[in-house]
DNA sequence: TTGAAAGCGCTAACAT
DNA sequence: ATGTTAGCGCTTTCAA
């Protein structure tokens, strides 16, 4: 420890001198960069475990201009669907660490309040180093992002600029009434999502062809994504229109919420109604029954764009698609018929 | 934009020249630290606002020697309960944000992997800022994490040195289990948590002391914190004691997994088996019936730890406790019996 | 291949 | 009250 300050972290100078070397060759060394002989780098790379030696981020980000952080944004507009209530924020998180383990790149996390998304959304700009994942937000919203700062990836359907990891809702609600279909149900109403929310608006369009190339009647009502919005809209459906059978869902927690009431009414699931949700997140396996999901592949779809993030590979209106499979469970089981 | 390098963010020195002032008054300014007068001050703000200047934190962290940043530390010991099968991580991140909102402080969300969490914890400890929320772990990891840096606060019960923020787990198994036992229930069985989990170990500890109390048999198997593990554990209670009219489980996970087992078996919840879960997460309203549960308050627990953080109002061994209240849901409704 | 030296943008002593 | 200056720990020219 000769030569170091007493208490606080070893500097890439301490280091230099315990290896009898410059600070740029020991430099060059710790960052593997080309320019230094097999000797040297052995010696420094000694004095490196000697002295316990850990890079200060914040100098090297300083002194190279680039910071070595992904940033997460979620965008808190509906207070009821704020971080904690939702499980999906834990799918993000998780697909994000899976890409950043072991490559020294932190995740930092950004919440732009409903109060003033567009300033905060600024803010983050402005700072962005390897990128930004955006879990969701209006598309407004992501295009001003995308205008600050490029480098951005959106984990929902986005303004047609904004690079974006994108599942196919379209297709996996379309696969939703087909499934439903198959399964002899004809009555099959529908629990949309809020109108302003892109990925509820692809669910819907999706619902919507189905219905179309079935020749079934379009019923369907308006739900906000939370359970009890789920259960309300569940019990407008069966009081309107009462013969109901089949109920496509546009997410697992208005689903968990759906299959209560329909319960309520005195009708069972799967036998007089079936039930498919969307998202096939940790909600779906708490109902009872078990819920029939459209697995949204969410920790996949945040590693591929935080990879996308990493590499660089994004352009203007890139678009990777992730496809939208059913997870069948008992809410549609045939065997319960 | 006089004097301003084009196309780079200004920095203090453009804002100090557009001002007229000296670089250390336009510092003054900004951090809103005494010795400037009234005209100048107005004249650098002016200038900050024409410019759009804001601080490079970068260069603001190494100058001063202190980022602001708080990091959330998750051990992932079982790859089943990793970041994105469980709702509790959305919770603790809902709940940090709130203490964070509009301070100007950062998230950083650090893994420690299960294959070598300490290694991890001792490179995080040292690049710690403002200091770090574990969220869970073991009580040696959080240990050897104090030891190395002083500024930690614990989500979950741990060693007797590390500051913690805690829930009053033993109280709350206690109350699940009197309210089942003021419910007329007398064959209480319990699922537990996994052997080496603090949460898990203390909520043991409160049922048995309640069975104890209230001369109760103790009926128990072990349990993962899984659905698929609570499914199995209620089905093994079953099969050994046929006669149980009571359920305490230690997370709504695991209640969940317990009420579907149950109704398998033909029985009814509540009206055959009462069930209390423990969290109070998302998982308790999706349930059916729905899943009465010991309400953690996960996020005001997340945000009193931040809190902590951010005052340096910690000191070696304190505690901070927080009540653990009983939510009343279907489940144990007496209606039904 | 190696080293010396100039910053990165800011804070904080220290002068004035 | 204001300005001057020396760093924070590192990367990265540039010269040798």
């Amino acid at each position: 420890m000769v030569g170091m300050t007493y208490g606080s972290r070893p500097t890439i100078d301490d280091v230099a001198r315990a290896a009898g070397v410059s600070r740029a060759t020991a430099s060059r060394v710790i960052n593997d960069a080309p320019g230094a002989s097999g000797v040297l780098r052995q010696r420094v790379r000694q004095a490196v475990a000697d002295l316990g030696y850990r890079p200060n981020e914040i100098a090297r980000a300083l002194a190279s201009g680039r910071q070595r952080a992904v940033d997460l944004i979620a965008v808190i507009d509906n207070p009821d669907l704020s971080l904690g209530a939702h499980p999906y924020y834990s799918r993000v998180l998780a697909g994000v660490m899976t890409a950043l383990e072991s490559i020294n790149v932190q995740l930092r996390v950004q919440v732009a309040a409903e109060d003033d998304p567009v300033s905060a959304i600024d803010a983050i700009a402005g700072d962005l180093t390897v990128g930004a994942i955006l879990a969701n937000g209006s598309p407004e919203l992501a295009a001003r992002l995308h205008q600050r700062s490029h480098k951005v990836v959106s984990l929902v359907p986005t303004a047609t600029s904004v690079p974006a990891v994108e599942a196919d809702n379209i297709g996996g609600a379309y696969a939703a009434v087909q499934h439903l279909h198959s399964l002899g149900r004809r009555r099959i109403a529908a629990i949309h999502g809020p109108d302003r929310n892109t990925c509820a608006i692809a669910r819907r369009i999706g619902y919507r062809r189905a219905i179309s190339v079935f020749r079934l009647r379009d019923l369907n009502t308006a739900g906000d994504f939370t359970r009890e919005g789920g259960h309300a809209a569940a019990l407008r459906l069966i009081e309107a229109y009462p013969d109901i059978d089949g109920m496509f869902v546009a997410c697992d927690l208005m689903a968990a919420g759906a299959i209560q009431a329909i319960t309520v009414t005195g009708r069972r699931v799967p036998h007089d109604v079936s039930v498919v949700g969307f998202d096939d997140s940790v909600v779906s396996i708490c109902t009872n029954p078990l819920l029939t999901s459209m697995r949204l592949p969410t920790e996949e779809m945040a590693t591929a764009a935080t990879r996308m993030l990493l590499t660089g590979t994004i352009t203007p209106g890139h678009r990777q698609r992730f496809p939208v499979v059913l997870v069948e469970r008992d809410s549609t089981s045939r065997r319960d018929r």
